[in-house]
DNA sequence: CCTCTTGCCGAAACCGGTTTCGGGATCTTT
DNA sequence: AAAGATCCCGAAACCGGTTTCGGCAAGAGG
């Protein structure tokens, strides 16, 4: 009966509606109200529906932090980057923020990111987050085929999802984009437009995506009795530079390639660099095709053909996971695999004539 | 004396140690032990040595979610971050982040991460965040002169930084580069190279560095005793396609500038576009100076003459003045402001000659 | 009609901290 | 030596929730 309910005075910020405030409106104990909310089954569905209706009509929703200290969970999804490493994900990390971001603020969850400049201080900073309860499970992006984030959360028995996938799928969830099946779909494109030598510059191959992008190489060459040439693939391409370097590799060769598949669009701008620098013209000489569809892609002259992904959508997808994972879903019930859509660009053409003569190249 | 305290079996996780722990071993109260930790005055100082000698040898380190229940702060740094909008500040994210989360970390906080797509709701999620106790204030990143954000947090008394300044610095912390100085600086180094018809094409001039970076270009103009022409100064180039432009209408005109100094780098790139277009040789016929430090600009041929900001550094600088801020210091002391060094490079040269003509341009 | 379930909720402990209150012991003061 | 002030700490309430336990009332079964 005391009057210190209506504290709200104008203007200043009102206090939040606790579930005291809810049991005392509603004359029900405080355990009784948890217990409605939280789904217990010795509620009745008339209590239960008073007290919702009731939640829903004074806005209360529970302080995660009260309810943390005793459940031990937060509703917040951690996501620890690993800086330092050469910074290739860089240019994905805003819109994958704003998709996991969205998704987890559509279920009242938040993110909490951290970074860490080795993977060993990244496997501390998750222990710390979790021992902390700032973090109920892990988005782990950039997987490893054998990666130690994944052993050490089974290990310690913490949720998590890959962005990607790994060697041992056991007990994983994950979302991935279907990055074998893109490489797979260019050399079969590359083909259709008269290529017969098609190159293949891979990126790291201890990450996971690399080895499916490979594969999926290996795949489009065996669907069209292509014969896989070792002389025409190489890997640890991830930089511009280091792109240009692989490209001048192959185009030197007697019998050069005609057109080049690149993992990832970073390496492949170095094409044009090796490209100008042996008289050839991209997109008419020498074909590109690229994975990732980054703007600076889009941007080069002529537009560099690329696989498009879409990250906001992938962190959506990860938080959604992520929530389910916690709320205690079995892995392999959460894992999604996701088609990644071809974008066109200048540096795909038909190859032309059977030499490789005519350096200064370009032809009205 | 029950022996659950020893639930610790190997290869489990070992459960925190808790205040009751410390209380227990020590033969001290609960409160006890939380006044001693907390710096009260009521603690003799040979209690307090003890507690804080057995809280480091146990590694006790208290649960912020059960101090958030009470004293209302959670230890974290909220950043809201607007996508949607132009996504200039795209590539700053990750050091930015880098720094600002091992910062937080360093001092047991964490970072909480949210995105939004509009202005409005960028208030929402900051207002849900300081409601719901996961944040306790707030890095603004991006400022415009008038900010809303400003307005909204001052009013709602929640403590915030600015990375950047605004208009009306009342009540205001911030960490700033000194945009103004720099530009000032190009100008200066441009006269010394003998350039005098120099245009300056700005950013968005609601973002407040924009108008410090336009008085920069002013002040540097009369230091020098040159006057201001306006046909040579336009804002509102943000991204390379409209730096282009810009640089189009600009040496189209019949006593074309030699230099042009660009607010933002992603703008800058137009410039390669212009010049390529008009057969002006960058750094020969037109010099290019311009700011943020980007990778890009310094992958660009010849590569670009910028102010190289230092994002993490950035990051780090905020995330403690934002600490301190929540702490109790008065915003007027929490005020940084850095230099930018001049990073050199292939876009800067000496005038050359009085002409505009010899469109070819290049010259051995 | 009596016992045995079952359904449903109140009472109270609990989670891990913080903060107020009051009082005993020691030290000053007169 | 008695009275008052100070120094310290224990006791207990509190923050906002969750979860266990036990018992009352109504329904089922004999």
């Amino acid at each position: 009966m005391t009057r210190q309910d209506k504290i709200n005075q104008s203007g200043v910020a009102a206090r939040r509606v606790t579930i005291a405030d809810l049991s005392r409106e509603l004359g029900i104990t405080k355990g009784t109200v948890s217990r409605a909310l939280n789904g217990y089954t010795d509620i009745s569905a008339s209590t239960r529906q008073r007290v919702e209706r009731a939640a829903e009509r004074l806005g209360y929703r529970p302080l995660t932090q009260a309810q943390a200290i005793r459940t031990g969970r937060s509703q917040s999804i951690g996501l620890v980057i690993e800086t330092g490493n050469h910074d290739a994900h860089r240019p994905f990390l805003a819109e994958f923020l704003a998709g996991a971001s969205s998704a987890a603020a559509a279920e009242g969850w938040t993110l909490t990111v951290s970074t860490a400049d080795t993977p060993d201080q990244v496997l501390q900073r998750m222990q710390q987050l979790v021992q902390d309860r700032k973090a109920d499970g892990f988005i782990l992006p950039r997987t490893l085929s054998d990666d130690p984030r994944v052993a050490h959360l089974r290990a310690h028995d913490v949720p998590f999802v890959l962005f990607g996938r790994v060697a041992d799928p056991t007990g994983c969830a994950w979302f991935d984009f279907k990055g074998g099946v893109a490489i797979r779909d260019a050399v079969h494109r590359l083909h259709a437009a008269g290529h017969r030598r098609i190159g293949y510059i891979g990126s790291t191959p201890e990450y996971h995506y690399e080895k499916l992008r490979l594969a999926g190489f290996r795949r489009g060459l065996s669907d069209l009795g292509l014969a896989e040439e070792p002389a025409l693939m190489c890997e640890n391409a991830v930089i511009r530079s280091q792109g240009a370097e692989a490209a001048r590799q192959f185009l030197c060769q007697p019998d050069r390639p005609t057109a080049l598949i690149y993992a990832v669009d970073d390496a492949a701008l170095g094409a044009w660099d090796a490209a100008h620098e042996a008289g050839l013209a991209i997109g008419h000489d020498l074909s590109i095709v690229s994975y990732d569809g980054t703007k600076e892609g889009a941007a080069a002259r002529p537009s560099l053909a690329s696989y498009a992904v879409d990250n906001r959508y992938a962190g959506e997808r990860l938080a959604h996971l992520l929530i389910r994972r916690v709320r205690g879903e079995a892995p392999e019930a959460l894992r999604e695999e996701c088609d990644v859509p071809f974008r066109p660009g200048g540096s795909f053409g038909p190859v032309r004539g059977p030499t490789g003569g005519n350096p200064s190249g370009r032809m009205p």
